[in-house]
RNA sequence: GGGGUCGUAGUUCAGAUGGUUAGAACGCUGGCCUGUCACGCCAGAGGUCGCGGGUUCGAGCCCCGUCGGCCCCGCCA
């Protein structure tokens, strides 16, 4: 092994190229492959920045040469030689650093390596398993520590814009007072407070919008948010925002400012114009049209409404569904007739699995009949009906959902977009922004008896829907707004109540007595009674906008250390236990770990 | 809490219906090779088939349990 000393790296390992002809370099880095022709030695060169390929020759300098047989798979070196252009035809087009060659003349093995746990090209993909136990070897593949560089650069792009537009940076505590509503919260016991416990922020929501009172009036952070609850391809138990909050705007405000930084963002990093302003759909709309609030626009298999027509049809489930106070809604897969009975099937289990009771189709025949195990129960009238609400024609395959509305949303919806990825209607490289506005502030809670906030309870009611508060809560409509790319909640925010008054109405409406919002939001109602300002902001979820953006389809691969399905790290092997003396020290008691500790 | 799927060599995978000594490719080790770039050629090593139990004359394959990765519902953003 030998040492790194008297030597000074002076280029990267993507940075030569034709200019540099003759020069003498020095490059340092892991060795990707060695290519051994006994008496001439090729080395891909690799480090952060890309791959140069490293020429061994014994006319160059024996002993270099000699000493490069022992090289091995991500040895750690340092060579010393001469750009030199490589030989006509011998050229590389798949690398930047192809058209030239570093002919070494000394060699240094900085450290070995054992042999990788697998190989870092990547043409076969590794198990997760594996790659996030040994995740240093994971980033070490370009696309990899590709991915956490985009990171930072999108973080960088971000905050240039926002420092641009006379945002102040500001950090809020990690160890904060757990709030009901929400998410589980992450606890931390205190050990100067026996039996009291800090909870991890789910959101800096409350900091921020003191922050907007104590007159910052405009904030942001790039900022680490914990929920303990199960995880996703697209949810971790910490992830990352950014957060932002203004004062004295309104809706409009923010989604310009928004629209500005998402182009921006665009712009630096990907190179890529989006078209502003973003469309923008109810949250109503979004439902009837979509089954959900966070709707795919890249495709059409729009849900239509075929509730009046199909309630006087003679099928039965329709006609249940309808009586029973639900709706019937249909979508018209364009020209998917072709699916064959198991694919169909196979959708019946798909939309029973979101508790669907089955799933109606008709297949539109080459001749306009319908062929369909419903068929029969439609008169003429009714099949020209749902044919020109559908847009139906030869070819097509319509789809029924009946049922009470948040299952037939929600069924419909997720077949459309099942429909999308079978037939491969979700184009890569397409960023489709829309803006949600409209939902409601409040919704039933049956588990709970009571209704809670649909966003959180900070935020504001639409002026022209307040009368409804005590008499029709579940109508009223928040100042909150959502954006959505490809089908992919990325951001969401609100204007925020600012007046005492009607803060206090809004809790009482979710049944939070005036003695628990004292206990639990006291310094916030408190300040605002000093001087709050008319706010509001937003926060993005900084890991899934990267990672659409880098078209990676889970947010795991745009995230240095991310933690297993189970919550767990599997390089260091959190959560672990602790020892009996640190318990104490918490105040906590041991043996709440049932199985291994007998009972 | 629930549903699905995967687990076989260092890695990625193949191993119909249960049947002799569990295979391939890449990687690894040794040898040869002066224009390769997924170098090539020759030889070789390498397996508690996730773990435990059961059925059977016989289990990688069947059954039960369990552990782990992933996807999804609930939950949550």
């Amino acid at each position: 092994m030998d040492s790194i000393d008297g030597l000074k790296r002076t280029h990267n390992c993507s940075s030569l190229t034709e200019a540099s002809l003759d020069q003498e370099v020095v490059l340092m880095g892991w060795v990707l492959r060695r290519r051994d022709h006994g008496g001439l030695i090729f080395v891909d060169l690799r480090d952060k920045r890309g791959v140069t390929q490293v020429v061994f020759a014994p006319e160059v300098d024996a002993k270099t040469h000699e000493k490069a047989h022992g090289l091995r798979s991500e040895y750690v070196i340092a060579v010393k030689g001469k750009v030199r252009r490589r030989p006509e035809g011998m050229e590389n087009p798949k690398i930047t650093t192809g058209m030239i060659e570093v002919a070494a003349h000394e060699l240094r093995i900085l450290n070995t390596s054992k042999t990788p746990p697998f190989p870092l090209d990547e043409d076969v993909e590794p198990s997760e398993a594996l790659r996030l136990k040994y995740r240093y070897m994971d980033l070490r593949r370009p696309g990899m520590m590709g991915n956490i560089i985009f990171r930072h650069k999108v973080a960088q792009a971000m905050r240039q814009y926002l420092n641009g537009h006379d945002f102040t940076e500001v950090e809020t505590p990690m160890l904060t007072r757990s709030t009901p509503e929400g998410a589980r919260d992450y606890l931390v016991p205190s050990r100067l407070n026996p039996g009291c416990f800090y909870a991890l922020p789910q959101s800096p929501q409350l900091y921020k919008q003191i922050l907007m009172v104590a007159g910052l009036e405009r904030y942001y952070q790039i900022v680490r948010c914990f929920r303990d609850e199960d995880l996703r391809a697209d949810r971790q138990p910490e992830f990352s925002q950014l957060d932002m909050e203004l004062s004295f705007i309104d809706e409009e405000d923010i989604i310009v400012l928004v629209e500005g930084l998402i182009s921006h963002v665009f712009s630096e990093t990907l190179g890529i114009k989006l078209k502003t302003p973003f469309p923008r759909l109810t949250y109503m709309e979004a439902m009837e049209r979509f089954g959900t609030d966070r709707p795919d626009t890249r495709f059409g298999l729009e849900l239509r409404d075929i509730t009046n027509i199909a309630a006087k049809s003679g099928v039965s489930v329709f006609e249940r569904a309808v009586a029973s106070g639900g709706v019937v809604k249909a979508i018209n897969a364009k020209g998917m007739a072709g699916l064959s009975r198991k694919e169909l099937d196979d959708l019946t289990e798909f939309a029973k699995g979101l508790g669907a009771k089955g799933l109606a189709w008709v297949k539109i025949k080459e001749d306009g009949s319908w062929q369909s195990p419903i068929a029969k129960f439609f008169s003429e009238d009714e099949r020209q009906a749902i044919e020109t609400r559908l847009g139906a024609a030869a070819g097509d395959i319509l789809f029924f959902g009946a049922d009470q509305k948040a299952v037939a949303y929600k069924v419909l919806g997720e077949l459309r977009l099942e429909l999308a990825r079978q037939k491969g209607l979700l184009p890569k490289g397409v960023f489709n922004f829309t803006w949600v506005t409209d939902f409601p502030l409040l919704e039933y809670d049956k588990d709970q008896g009571r209704f809670v906030a649909v966003h959180h309870p900070f935020t504001a009611p639409k002026p022209e829907d307040i009368g409804l508060l005590e008499s029709d809560p579940g109508s009223i409509r928040s100042r909150a707004y959502d954006l959505v790319l490809n089908g992919v909640e990325i951001g969401g925010g609100s204007i925020r109540i600012h007046q005492y008054p009607v803060q206090q109405r809004i809790f009482k409406a979710l049944s939070i007595t005036e003695d628990e919002a004292r206990d639990k939001f006291g310094f916030l109602l408190e300040a605002l009674l000093f001087g709050a300002p008319p706010h509001g902001g937003l926060a993005f979820g900084l890991d899934r906008l990267v990672m659409l953006m880098a078209g990676r389809e889970t947010i795991r691969d745009v995230i240095a250390f991310p933690k297993t399905q189970k919550a767990q790290c599997l390089l260091t092997q959190a959560p672990a236990e602790v020892s009996v003396t640190q318990l104490a020290e918490l105040y906590l008691k041991p043996g709440w770990n049932l199985d291994k500790q007998g009972g």
